[in-house]
DNA sequence: CTGTTAGCGCCTTCAT
DNA sequence: ATGAAGGCGCTAACAG
């Protein structure tokens, strides 16, 4: 493996010029620069990350920009436990990793969040914008040294390194299939919550479309407001199936199944219709196990981040590219697979005991 | 972050000392290591890793014995997906890692793979010990100081240091389930594969535990022996049908579906019956895609091989311990979701070019 | 602009 | 049974 040292020897020059033009920390000759480089490639060098992390004794900072772990019901805690995850596996490497939640509803709330994560001296930002609809103009607010991630939801227009985050449409379609199966010709209603989010109406459509490919009803689509009281959701789960008795299935396009689900086994006696959620969320989870619902669509918002700051401190520390879009895999979650489920991502979570303690060595 | 220096001070002796007890390298006093293990505790002592990587140079060899790539429809082909990844990661930490392939007919096979890898010095080794079945005896050949991980299929009474795999009961659970929500009340039938093995036995209970309990009428279970040519395949499924004419949906519990599938399709002119099967291999994908088989289950043979390797590395190199078994999600897959899953398990994987590329300093 | 040098924390050989 | 010392590959401060 080719050393620092070779390619300041085939280079003719020393190993200080070297690491200058690996870091790009200026004071070399341009033409110094390029024939540093020529050498680095053909030696294909590759930085000793141990020697590397040894040595510079920096520590590194990456903040977390997620919404209050209880809102969307709970969603945003699963997020945390990714976040957890990249902790385990990068505090070996003098990374320090810190969540800035901020209210969901309130544009303020966000910057006040990024100032402070900015002002701790972030050295990257992961970030999840979920609802705010004009954060455009907050993304400005970032220095142009500052890297960030974009998970969850997409933003076009910014320039972060990568979004990390679902297929939408697919993970629609997804949902769609299921319920196509189980209800094989009767007509679907599909509810969409905050019928602004375009992340949300790209669901809705892809359900929409494999309904209308595979049955003979076109589905029925109806905004939910989300901010209703039981009660109140009591009551539109009422006035819907009076109105529209036939229905057979019912799908809703974020996680909050759970609001609804209640009123709807309130509802029905005998045999209830066929319900297909998004995102396990503990309550979701629970309504899956008991049988209360069938199927709910994962989007692994825990990969999400920990991919997230994960590639976010590749890129800091180790600069690394990385592709513009990573899209993760839909999950498909019914009460028969529910248990596998975990939320460990970093082998170093699985580890159980301290250092010394094997016969090994 | 105390380190061995701090120690020594403590515990009145030299870091010579110090290193001995750790890495219990004999040659000290008994009250002596005693004294040092005080010390470590009540500072909380974590090696660094990046100093101790640097500094013993020693690389260690990881052998991963799976069966050719071949077999089971390519399964294998995944296993290695998932070793490739760990390759991705784990060559920055000096490991080198090897596969032996092994005939899984063949018991001599595997035991030639085996004494290769041992002659070829492994520190550790992952095993995926397929059909064979008195391979129990094989592991007593297996040095007592080399550890393994077995992975795929579960051998009770060895001592792997975890086994990681899926949890088959539940996986037979999980396709029965969709075969139910989609084959209300029709007969089904289960073709149970390798009928010797006890792993795929649990597949088929659970699955026919399931359809037991949702459907009316019990499914037919049928052993099906995957070596028969494709026009013996072809008669076997003129045969079935000719006999079964009301079978409304098709169970396989392992990856063969790809050769009935065809077969199925040639024997019907209307609508086929439901399909569903075993594992995300080439040839299963395009049934998937083409919508000629309905769902897939998927038990991440990438992901059990790359836990299996990074595991065996934090045994050898961290004394790291871990839980006896480790029980990956089961997935399930259908034309919908098919395009995001991705063989990618390593973040290193996504990276594109070299060190030193980007703008930031 | 470029070269030199002193560590970073741990491992290992060599003396004692 | 224990201590001393050199070195792993890289970083960063300093000297030219």
């Amino acid at each position: 493996m080719a050393g620092i040292k070779d390619i300041a020897e085939k280079a003719n020059v020393s190993i200080g010029t070297v690491d200058r033009v690996i870091h790009r920390r200026g004071r070399v000759a341009k033409e110094t620069i390029e024939r540093v480089q020529r050498a680095m490639e053909e030696l294909n060098y590759r930085p000793d990350i141990h020697a590397s992390n040894l040595s510079s004794g920096r520590r590194y900072r990456i903040a977390a920009l997620i919404p209050e772990l209880t809102q969307d019901s709970g969603f945003w805690g699963e997020s945390a436990e990714g976040i957890r995850s990249a902790v385990s596996e990068l505090e070996q490497h003098r990374v320090d990793i810190e969540i800035y939640n901020y209210d969901e509803w309130n544009l303020a709330s966000f910057g006040g969040s990024l100032d402070r994560a900015l002002d701790d001296g972030a050295d990257g930002l992961l970030i999840a914008p979920s609802t705010l609809t004009d954060r455009k103009t907050l993304f400005e607010r970032i220095p142009g040294d500052v890297p960030y991630v974009i998970c969850d939801s997409y933003i076009p227009g910014t320039n972060c390194i990568t979004y990390v985050g679902e297929d939408s449409y697919q993970a629609g379609r997804t949902a769609g299939r299921l319920m196509a199966d189980m209800v094989a010709n009767g007509p679907v209603v599909a509810l969409r919550s905050l019928p602004g989010t375009e992340h949300i109406g790209r669901r809705v459509q892809g359900f929409v479309d494999v309904i209308s490919e595979r049955n003979q009803v076109r589905p029925l689509s109806i905004d939910f407001d989300s901010t209703m009281t039981d009660p109140q959701v009591d009551a539109f789960v009422g006035r819907l199936f009076f109105e529209n008795p036939a229905i057979h299935g019912l799908f809703l396009s974020n996680s909050q199944i759970n609001r609804i689900a209640p009123a709807v086994l309130r509802h029905f006696k005998g045999e209830r219709p066929r319900m297909v959620g998004f995102d396990l969320v503990p309550a979701n989870r629970d309504l899956l196990a008991n049988g209360s619902i069938d199927y709910l669509i994962g989007q692994r918002p825990e990969e999400q981040a920990y991919l997230g700051i994960q590639i976010l401190y590749r890129h800091i520390a180790m600069h690394r590219r990385f592709p513009p879009e990573i899209i993760v895999p839909i999950d498909i979650i019914c009460a028969e697979n529910l248990g596998n489920y975990s939320t460990r991502l970093a082998v170093e979570e699985y580890a159980m005991t301290n250092p010394g303690d094997s016969a090994t060595g």
